[in-house]
DNA sequence: CGCCGGTTTGATTAAAGTCAAACGATGTGG
DNA sequence: CCACATCGTTTGACTTTAATCAAACCGGCG
């Protein structure tokens, strides 16, 4: 029915200067990489124009679980992490996510989750409601958004089985592995200098295990030559592969 | 083009091309409850086309890990599991599905996990590629599936919770409590009679447990008066309430 | 300098896992 | 029809892993 307005626009680049310098979206860094990505120009002017580039200190809460998700949130730079809580205070860290990442899947229109800021962060707010006028212009935006879903779905599988079934042992190497992924490196770097800015709670929290596990495991590593710690939060992987393999529990 | 490979597909069957009398779906059971809820008339003739309905015996495996996802399945009878392997064997069922969902949620085209049946299965099964086309014209499908893999990513971030942070008996109370609302009698029904098609050895691998640890908390709610056993698939929850506060922690 | 939070290390405990045997349904063949 | 083999389940004895409790350590900061 509205498919009209779909076909339209696929004219290059149109010249920025339009949009102007008011614009934060059109120069924005993480938008390759975040759902912005699947918009033309146009969309993401509309985006834009509801939009609000906000910057939260680290140590910040911002999303309460079961909270009505009045808000969505694009990661524009820093670490959040995603948790849930049981009655006495026990926490689970459902994710960490970094520039790009996007907040706000909600079931009956509450958050799933809490969000709390690791580090300093800048974020992309939208409202719920004016958000979904933009979807229903570009649907692009919406298979998008899908796509988001299912790699969140993999993720979330895929530390069911970590948390199922795993060792500390190789809990830590998947965590160490992932981190490093995610940081990067283009393809086959030799240098696996990892950056963990969370906490040891934070990571303990996240891997079903206790700081102190977490700890031990790290220095047993150190002793075995797989890893070499540098300060808090720095970490170079010796042996990338040997821990990937721990990891799938060969 | 795509409708001539649609058309293909009515060779093995009754003649389709007359609707009403040998079309499956229009009177099927789990219709009302299944993706097929958000088409119209027209869009279930059109997923009718392209459907064949598959009865499964009881431990089959008809979906495997990382392979490509040619076909989508919707559940319509019976109880299927999902579940990933480690390399030793290890294993962590992800879900158990029952009458109305759906398989097939895929990531680069690759099937997220393997699917094994519990009991005997009936299966409506869809080559991805047809479904495409059919999905291209009914948008409100789509939406659909968002929405279930919204759920399951829900379901899924409460089985984190359950793996990271809980023990075997608040474990075994939510995987109870799960079940029990699983089976829907209409509400507040005083009978909780609930029925566990799955071995205890499912259970154990969907809980992070093991068979034994599975078994001796059966018996301890036993001894605590919270459940009554009937037979090996069988369970009377005796106290509901104290079965879902055990589940939350309280 | 000495406090303070987060981290590491150490000693001990507890929860769940492992190994092993008994039990109980179910099905088969003599 | 019953003896017996089989498979899943339950129960028991013991072990192991990670949690708990507690102290020492370390780096940053007033």
């Amino acid at each position: 029915m509205s498919q009209t307005a779909v076909h339209q626009c696929t004219h290059a680049a149109l010249p920025l200067a339009l949009a102007g310098v008011s614009d934060p979206c059109s120069h924005c860094e993480s938008r390759s990489i975040s759902l912005c990505s699947s918009l033309d120009e146009q969309g993401l002017a509309a985006l834009s124009r509801i939009t609000a580039a906000v910057p939260y200190a680290a140590k910040t809460d911002f999303v309460s679980e079961g909270e009505p998700a009045t808000y969505l949130f694009n990661v524009t730079s820093g670490t959040v992490k995603l948790y849930r809580l049981l009655a006495d205070g026990r926490r689970q860290i459902v994710g960490f996510l970094s520039a790009g990442d996007f907040i706000g899947i909600a079931v009956n229109d509450r958050y799933l989750y809490s969000a709390e800021t690791v580090t300093p962060v800048t974020v992309c707010r939208f409202a719920k409601s004016k958000f979904k006028t933009v979807l229903e212009d570009y649907p692009a935006l919406e298979k998008r958004l899908f796509l988001m879903a299912k790699n969140e779905l993999a993720a979330a599988q895929d530390q069911i089985l970590l948390l199922g079934r795993k060792t500390a042992r190789e809990r830590i190497a998947s965590f160490l592995v992932m981190m490093d992924k995610r940081g990067a490196q283009p393809k086959g770097a030799a240098l696996h200098a990892v950056h963990l800015p969370m906490s040891r709670s934070d990571i303990a929290d996240y891997l079903g295990l206790t700081i102190e596990t977490v700890s031990r495991t790290f220095t047993q590593f150190r002793n075995d030559g797989l890893i070499r710690l540098e300060g808090i939060s720095g970490v170079t992987l010796l042996d990338p592969d040997g821990l990937a393999e721990l990891a799938e529990g060969l």
